[in-house]
DNA sequence: TCATATTATCTTAGTAGCTAAGATATTTAT
DNA sequence: ATAAATATCTTAGCTACTAAGATAATATGA
């Protein structure tokens, strides 16, 4: 194969990466959200709740860390601390899905027009290219980041 | 369009940033580089050399930050100060190209080789989809930034 | 030419958010 | 009941950031 190509697609690849993020942290600092909060943002979102060490582990901040990051997004009344019923030295952190998306949502509204937009140009097939791509790509990633982090 | 389908490319898309920035930063930490201190030497080096002052425009730091970062370059002796010839308020920053390579490309080795045993596995055809993607995908995010920061 | 404005980098003071270590409160095990 | 383990919070110290001003070199204009 082309060794120039790959050295381009690598580089695109990168390119990529990095673009997400400042759009990410563009997009965090619109709404008011330090870059690393926006991000440890969307975990909490994702799993729905989960308790204060729980997002330590999945952040890999410490727990001390995830204290100051549960304060500063209580402060803004974004997410409630909550005791567990069946453990109360747990605290449950329940984001208010509903105030995040109205804050999030309005900002994101372009981008998101436009990519489903760009997805729309491909077909099937091509899209099924793109997944596995990126499917592969992230395990390779992975493997790299767990290796270089177990030395 | 299978509109799930849609929300899996866009989630693995995320995902695809977020690992690809969690790689970088491992590798960063495991050569004594922060992650950010690692991201920025990427941009000196794809430029060749720069004055302090695009090195600030390009990372988006204070001209304060800058000096800082370089210090620490410097006292590694990665990077080195050197007054331009023309004007002799500014600092050219050249890199220590041969000792940066030294230190990341060893780091790098496996995931490159996996990487292009990956790119090798699709057709030429297939690159190009994925290249497409690429360009298209980083200029919607670009817009988007810069719409969200000029405003 | 010389005074002034501009430019490029550095310095300093203040701040945010991190880690590490230890404190507190609760649960589990003996 | 006591000791050990667990979950979170608190504190002290650190790093890297910004904002503002200092310093030095260059450009401009009467």
């Amino acid at each position: 194969m082309d060794p120039e190509f790959v050295t381009q697609i690598r580089r695109l690849s990168q390119l990529y990466a990095y673009t997400s993020i400042q759009m990410h942290e563009a997009v965090g600092r619109k709404a008011g959200l330090s870059g690393t909060d926006h991000k440890y943002l969307g975990f909490l979102l994702q799993k729905g709740q989960m308790t204060a060490g729980e997002w330590a582990t999945l952040t890999g901040l410490t727990t001390g860390a995830i204290t100051g990051l549960i304060d500063r997004f209580e402060k803004k009344k974004l997410v409630k601390r909550q005791f567990a019923e069946d453990d109360r030295r747990k605290i449950i952190i329940v984001p208010d899905t509903k105030k995040i998306m109205a804050l999030l949502e309005p900002l994101y509204k372009e981008y998101r027009g436009k990519s489903e937009k760009l997805l729309a140009s491909f077909s099937a097939k091509e899209l099924k290219v793109i997944e596995s791509y990126f499917l592969q790509a992230v395990e390779i990633m992975q493997e790299t980041t767990s290796k270089l982090s177990n030395e």
